[in-house]
DNA sequence: CGCAGATATTTCAAGTATGAAATTTTAATG
DNA sequence: CATTAAAATTTCATACTTGAAATATCTGCG
């Protein structure tokens, strides 16, 4: 939801400011996530899935299985399954087997993929540090703090 | 993306520190939403993005045309005619004409709409509440304002 | 060994999501 | 008044997304 809150508050709660938060969070992560998007498409023909696969393939040089790429990047399964398989089509990406385990499948960036990714990765950056220029960086540092805090707070 | 920056610093620049902001404020919102679309669909059988579309709608009660509903949820406007459709399809939202101007087709919750989304918001305002728990009212406050504060720099 | 349960992945149906093209209607201008 | 540009929606192709069901493989236990 992106608007403000709707329902009567009841005293002796904080849930309107809270729920005030949450509604400028979404606002903020969907503009600039849907900036991002339209320049990665202008500039690279790519989208922000694939860029985000490409991203964690990029550290993790030994290659990720399919399961911890998916719980790594927040997202179903099945769904990495086809973000890959398009990245595979492209060149980008290989699959290959484990030794000892046939279910598991290793994708890693392929040589042409992280040509590619380098590139990406550092247009994003000056992207984000344009979007965000507002923000110094000591109040980025904060912000940054306080939302992984309340992050751990009802995840594990 | 919603890893850690990845290319090398240039002195001079908070553009890691902006950058890890951008990731952990994605990979906030994103593990939310996770969480509310699954409640929604749980208790309510429905969605995040038809619960936006309502909760727009429910302000408004004289209606929206659809691209007014698009601009306010910063979504397309091809995306807004299906899940208008669908919400039609329910008997949740129904469409008119504009005297005047045969372009343009009001969209506003039914009676039956506005009866479910009542409860719906309630629930979300009382998960919102419990997912953000560890963010106490000033610091929501507080939060809250750098995000506006950020977004206003490169949006109109 | 044999087989129930756990794991890893893919497949599938349905719903989002975008951006571009097509439609329909209105407004503006010569 | 006719034509052209602008505006509001819908349609369409393609890609993403989820959650559930189907496959294939592995592991542990009797």
């Amino acid at each position: 939801m992106v608007s403000a809150p709707l329902t009567a508050e009841r005293p002796g709660t904080d849930s309107k400011e809270r729920l005030r938060l949450w509604i400028r969070l979404l606002r903020a992560s969907r503009s600039i996530e849907s900036e991002l998007r339209e320049r990665l498409k202008r500039d690279f023909g790519s989208t922000l899935p694939r860029f985000d696969v490409m991203a964690a393939l990029y550290r993790e040089t030994g290659g990720m299985a399919m399961t911890d790429l998916s719980r790594f990047l927040l997202v179903s399964n099945g769904n990495v399954t086809g973000i890959v398989d398009r990245l595979v089509a492209d060149g980008y990406v290989a699959r290959s087997k484990r030794e000892g385990d046939r279910r598991t499948s290793i994708v890693r960036l392929t040589a042409a993929g992280r040509e590619i990714f380098a590139r990406m990765a550092e247009a994003h950056e000056a992207w984000v540090d344009e979007l965000l220029a507002g923000v110094g960086e000591m109040e980025a540092r904060e912000l940054s703090s306080k939302l992984k805090a309340f992050r751990s707070d009802w995840e594990g």
